[in-house]
RNA sequence: GGGGCUGUAGCUCAGUUGGAUAGAGCGGAGGUUUCCUAAACCUUAGGUCGGGAGUUCGACUCUCCCCAGCCCCA
């Protein structure tokens, strides 16, 4: 375990070895296992780490929980990075730090930077994310996945994972074939015309309108719903002058999409696009394996009579008694839990497109896709997307992942759950444990905001705390609309703060940075499963718990560092480590930190080397969220620190480079923190 | 009808595996700037953790019942 040595004093290296300890120990002196398990204690008095294993051990050996404690602290061997272990409150194990070495070691590791790098032939995870239908502009519901699904890559990279990036483009779905009817039912648009607007940069916007008018068209006569299926058909089976459309429309606003997505950061390696999936027979291929598996059955009675459907494992206990015959009741039970895979028409759903795109994500469908580039991020990476002709030479070896997240909100939670049990039922069950739905709820509107809007919105809903709005409607908050609107709020701050560089590229670069770090620090900040209230008046906030707050404070940082620098020469460029070897050479970095006058620098110290321990449990939790808490935690110990010590003009030179040296390490690791969050701190603010 | 999610301060939300005194932001009241940027900091008020029972040395956390809201499947 190499990275043991590496990290040896973060506070995941220590918490880990306290841990290995205690259960080394316990299991020798003891003969019996309970569970390990370590807590941060809620006071610095009680140390950095904390075990109740004992109250659960007294169960076992039928002895106080205080006696135990005693004699475990008592027998207990040093741990390296642990002073010493006291007993607290009715049996705690509370363990208190070395505090130099975590110190010193925190400023080590923070110094190698953020890359943990994987090996080239390790497993690969493949997140895919955004997935947005092509026949509209991007909304904030959308965002809220893309900002997911990219900062989870982002911390699964850091976590030493090789991610590849997929976002799925339903080019052939329903929503894109309801544009395509007006264009040429409503409007109506050649296809020369409509290459025209399609080249036109907020074509994306015209379509959301056109499809708010396309909802209305088929509400006003249902025969019209006739016309729809007919141009999903064709669409589908690429036909005609729809089929031409549907690909100039949705590859137009495919680019729209990543256009808004550039803006914040977003990237991708591959576009997976449903046609290809059509075209290149890969449903024929899955529904031969289904069909061959016996994963679904054609169903001969009932209401589901002419299609094909998987049937799934019953929550209910598997106790029924009588397994009637089932073309006993015109209701069997079992038909209840069956899932349409293809409809009697013929047609396959889109579950049945998605058991097949997952069976190539996995490399288990023995056929691939063709592969071209679409796009080129702002960075200079290359977006590919798949094609159904021919290869562009110097394509990656795209799919073949050995863990997959699907960034998807949980209202299509059953759906994925269909395509886990396809992949079990097919006898894949490793790749179906690895199939992970990375779930989060929708992004709602409050009635305040709904109002301000202008929709109308029923009386009895004004006091819900939030609105869900329809896209079908042409209700809902416009990224690229939100996006400017941050800007001009950032923008706003900035000219009245930095007049002189107004309109300068610097201050564009301060926007960016500020607009982008508020609005992803807003989408993070929410655990996953809560539906988020959107309101302007939140969102466009830059003080308290925001992105901006954070990135203040590294702003704050970048000051003390450049003033420094200019006022002691010797502190020009050197980072957490180095600053400590100034002056007399080595600083007694254990006399500073020393209770009782240390603590408070000691607690922030803790928190800046406890990265590393909150990266584990977001990975483990698949939870964001818990790292721009993190970030803003540190920040705001940060902004304590900075206000009780007056680092620079700190009379005592060593004591001056160790103040330093600290608020090195806490830059090092905010910027490390918002780089996780896709959030990039300006040099001045 | 079946399944899932949610309910914590006036508002918006955290609370990791059951652990020590339930936290933060906003909003309210009051204060801090010859100083490294006040997008900040300090003080203060504000809680039946939806309700009830159970398990446990210990429950916001687990189990059961009920109430309310949202979503999904027919």
């Amino acid at each position: 375990m190499d990275s043991f040595d590496r990290r040896s004093h973060v506070y995941k290296a220590v918490d880990d070895r306290i841990r290995k300890a205690l259960r080394h120990h316990i299991h020798q002196r003891y003969k019996t296992d309970v569970p390990i398990s370590t807590e941060r204690p809620p006071k610095l008095a009680m140390g950095e780490s904390a075990s109740p294993l004992c109250f659960e051990l007294a169960k076992r050996m039928k002895q106080s929980p205080r006696a135990l404690a005693q004699e475990i602290a008592n027998s207990l061997k040093q741990i390296p990075g642990v002073d010493r272990v006291e007993v607290a409150g009715g049996g705690y194990l509370n363990m208190f730090f070395n505090r130099a070495a975590f110190f010193r070691g925190a400023c080590e590791e923070a110094g190698k930077g953020a890359a943990a790098q994987h090996k080239p032939d390790a497993a690969k995870t493949v997140v895919e994310h955004t997935s947005i239908n092509p026949n509209k502009a991007a909304h904030i519901g959308h965002l809220r996945n893309a900002v997911l699904g990219d900062t989870f890559a982002r911390v699964l990279r850091y976590a030493g994972r090789r991610v590849e990036v997929q976002n799925y483009i339903d080019n052939t779905g329903v929503q894109v074939a309801d544009v395509i009817l007006g264009f040429l039912h409503i409007e109506p648009k050649s296809l020369d015309e409509v290459k025209k607007l399609a080249a036109a940069p907020k074509f994306d916007y015209l379509c959301w309108d056109l499809y708010a008018r396309v909802t209305q068209f088929l509400a006003e006569d249902k025969s019209r719903l006739e016309l729809r299926s007919q141009m999903l058909k064709d669409i589908e089976e690429g036909h005609g002058e729809a089929a031409k459309m549907a690909e100039i429309v949705a590859t137009a606003i495919v680019h729209c999409h990543l256009r808004t997505l550039d803006r914040l950061g977003i990237d991708y390696d591959l576009l997976t696009r449903e046609s290809e999936i059509l075209n290149l027979n890969f449903w024929d291929a899955a529904f031969d394996l289904l069909k061959k598996t016996g994963a679904i059955q054609l169903a001969t009675s009932g209401k589901n009579a002419g299609c094909w459907i998987m049937e799934l494992p019953s929550d209910k206990k598997a106790t029924d008694i009588e397994a009637k015959p089932a073309e006993e009741s015109e209701e069997p039970p079992e038909e209840a839990e069956a899932k349409i895979i293809v409809r009697s028409t013929g047609t396959v759903t889109y579950v049945g497109k998605d058991i097949a795109n997952h069976l190539w994500k996995f490399g288990l469908l023995e056929r691939d896709f063709y592969y071209r580039r679409f796009h080129k991020h702002p960075d200079g990476h290359e977006v590919w997307t798949t094609n159904s002709e021919s290869n562009e030479p110097g394509a990656p070896k795209f799919g073949h992942a050995h863990d997959v997240f699907n960034v998807i909100d949980s209202r299509q939670a059953y759906p994925q759950q269909v395509v886990v049990a396809g992949l079990r039922a097919l006898g894949h069950p490793e790749e179906a444990d690895h199939l992970k739905h990375f779930a989060y709820n929708v992004v709602a509107l409050t009635p305040r905001c709904a109002l301000e809007m202008g929709y109308e919105i029923p009386p009895e809903d004004a006091k819900k705390s939030y609105i869900e709005v329809s896209g079908r409607k042409g209700q809902g908050v416009k990224a690229d609309d939100l996006l400017d609107r941050l800007e001009a709020a950032a923008r706003t701050e900035i000219d009245a703060r930095h007049p002189e560089l107004s309109g300068t590229e610097e201050a564009n670069r301060m926007v960016d940075a500020i607009a982008i770090g508020a609005l992803r620090y807003f989408l993070l900040r929410f655990t996953r499963s809560t539906v988020i209230a959107f309101d302007f008046k939140d969102a466009l906030s830059f003080e308290g718990e925001t992105g901006p707050y954070v990135q203040y404070a590294v702003v704050r940082v970048n000051g003390i560092l450049r003033k420094g620098a200019e006022l002691h020469p010797e502190f020009e460029s050197v980072d957490a480590t180095n600053l400590l070897k100034i002056g007399s050479g080595e600083i007694d970095v254990a006399n500073f930190l020393a209770a009782p006058a240390g603590d408070d620098l000691w607690e922030l110290a803790v928190l800046a080397g406890s990265l590393d321990a909150r990266v584990e449990v977001a990975v483990a939790s698949q939870e964001p969220a818990f790292l721009a808490r993190y970030a803003f935690e540190l920040a705001q110990a940060f902004n304590v620190f900075y206000h009780k010590h007056h680092i620079l003009s700190e009379e005592d030179p060593e004591k001056r480079a160790f103040l330093l040296s600290l608020t090195s390490l806490v830059r090092q690791q905010l910027v490390t923190t918002l780089g996780l969050l896709g959030i990039t701190a300006p040099e001045k603010m």
